[in-house]
DNA sequence: CACCGCCCTGACAACGTTGTCGGAATGTCT
DNA sequence: AGACATTCCGACAACGTTGTCAGGGCGGTG
């Protein structure tokens, strides 16, 4: 910037004015500057004119996912983006893999970086170690999951009434048989989901039997080892509820196999590509990530703007779509 | 952090020199002043720190793709993350959605961010402006796609080679009569796996028939679309090549409605989740999008540790995954 | 006891930028 | 011609941190 302003003949000042298209510049002395950074390649220091400038914004914000490459996170991850980018602030995205040490590590690491806001999607059992940066006014927004020891904005799914609609699906065909496969017991979502699932079979007087009811599957070879296990029982369920998109792929590939696809009626939370183009296609629960993202951001960016006030709760529709898994009767 | 000086009644200097935990400093200092960044919620303030330190690292990353919500870059993404996550360095995304305006853009803004460095899946026709940006020694790593007018280490497949595999595999069977649709034209990508398909056709002698030869389908919609167009023809091909993952979900749809999924062979580029679980599962020329993103991210990595020298271009190899569709033979 | 060397610590300037304020030049009105 | 407003520009300090360097205290050595 030192030499823009010597090779343009003006004071360091005026370069910093035509920088940012500050008013009150002449037009002869902005092409001249405009001119020597061109001829000098001078790029606009973001960071340093972040720590003098009066909003102290650093145009960043930070998004902790469980894995940005799984497609329900990677759909929030766009989401934010779609609000955040045409305001100029740039998305820090980063993958906590389940690892509760990780989630504090990157929220500390992202507040060293001085990010604008926060969303994340907590995995530890506890985000009381948010209440310093709360302190010192970071704007955080949960998604998906509730946060635990501290109050900030959440978005999330109504899991309760969303597997409900899902298992009242297979209910209402008769299907009073139905197993429940769970993700990560620890994650709100699961338990909530876990409940949606006994109130609705509580509604119908349906039977809960202890070991048609299984948690902490995380992976799609999770899921195929708990079907499998389910369809080799003597005596088995007519139908599935699988609680996560990787669940549901998991449980497809094991009805397959067997040879059941037809016979035992599936429905699953989360909807995914393909899904509709199964045999027979997919029933779901479908959230709308993308949304999600959406709202969380917005949620975010009112925060920074007007600043703290009492913490809201959005819940997102979710809806089933029904495709054929779902509505196969009992024998 | 003055502050925190004051409270633990040290100089600032004896701070920083706590907080970056360097040594030669008393143990009984370096816990009166740990105790009094806990009591005051002092954090550390990075990008000031980057300010002024020698080495102007901001520990962060700049990565730009086509879409974070499009499976094949977000894994690309993940890959880059593995990485960079080890070393602590935090990844910006953002999608540029073929925008060539987006990308000069978001490089730009990237760069008065200061990034140690950028990951770029090209999508403008010329990457000219990069010039600047190598000039002031911002190290960049291309991905996927040749960038054009500028010299940078580049990731790739070979798409010709893989393309060849993959039609050669139906040509295999005795498939002649075969049609190939592909992506936005613009891209080298596209115009690499055209050329692969050509080259296969010429090798075993096969007729291209231009009106079997699409270009510029972009979404699933799009394929689909192009597959119905080719299915309604009085002649139409015994076996089709899609040159990218949305586009190979398009064709399979098609195929469904027609009710031709047996008759009509399918190989697409790139693998999807849930491929092998169609009916039929789908062959694919399967790129490995995380290994691109783990050699990228190197790449980068040491070009920031060891400075400029001569450019690389790294090739990551591709499979042919036989699955069914691929194994149709002809009528 | 004088001297040397080592270990800690702090004062100061600087990183690249912008907020504040004051001053020069020009134009307008009486 | 003088008073005044307006426009444009630059000097200076400050943002939060770290590199440099110098100094104080302390133990060991001749």
């Amino acid at each position: 910037m030192r030499d823009v302003a010597a090779l343009a003949g003006v004071s360091l000042k005026t370069v910093s004015r035509v920088v940012n298209g500050e008013a009150g510049v002449s037009e002869a002395l902005a092409t001249r500057v405009n001119r020597a950074v061109a001829q000098l390649d001078y790029r606009h220091n973001l960071t340093a004119s972040n720590l003098r400038r009066a909003d102290r914004r650093t145009g960043t914000l930070g998004l902790l996912v469980e894995d940005v490459a799984n497609p329900f996170f990677a759909d929030i991850h766009r989401g934010v983006e779609d609000v955040a980018s045409p305001r100029g602030v740039a998305v820090m995205a980063a993958s906590l893999d389940r690892d509760p040490e990780a989630e504090e590590t990157l929220v500390s690491a992202f507040a060293s970086r001085r990010v604008d806001g926060l969303i994340l999607v907590p995995t530890a059992q506890e985000q009381g170690y948010l209440a310093s940066e709360i302190r010192s006014a970071l704007p955080i927004v949960c998604v998906d999951r509730t946060p635990r020891g501290v109050r900030v904005d959440t978005v999330l799914t109504n899991n309760v009434e969303a597997t409900q609609q899902g298992v009242q699906h297979m209910l209402a065909q008769g299907h009073r048989r139905i197993a429940y496969i769970g993700g990560d017991s620890r994650l709100s979502t699961a338990r909530e989901r876990h409940s949606g699932f006994l109130a609705a079979m509580a509604a119908e007087g349906a039977r809960v039997r202890p070991d048609w009811v299984s948690f902490d599957s995380l992976t799609i070879d999770d899921a195929h080892g708990e079907v499998e296990r389910l369809l080799a029982l003597p005596d088995r369920p007519t139908a599935l509820f699988t609680a996560q998109n990787f669940l549901t792929m998991g449980a497809v590939r094991a009805l397959r196999e067997a040879g059941l696809e037809h016979e035992i009626a599936l429905v699953g939370f989360d909807d995914f590509l393909m899904a509709d183009l199964l045999e027979p296609a997919v029933t779901v629960v479908a959230q709308d990530a993308r949304e999600m993202g959406h709202v969380a951001a917005e949620i975010l960016f009112r925060r920074m703007d007007e600043g703290p006030g009492p913490t809201t709760v959005h819940v997102i529709p979710s809806r089933v779509i029904p495709r054929g898994s779902g509505e196969i009767a009992p024998r």
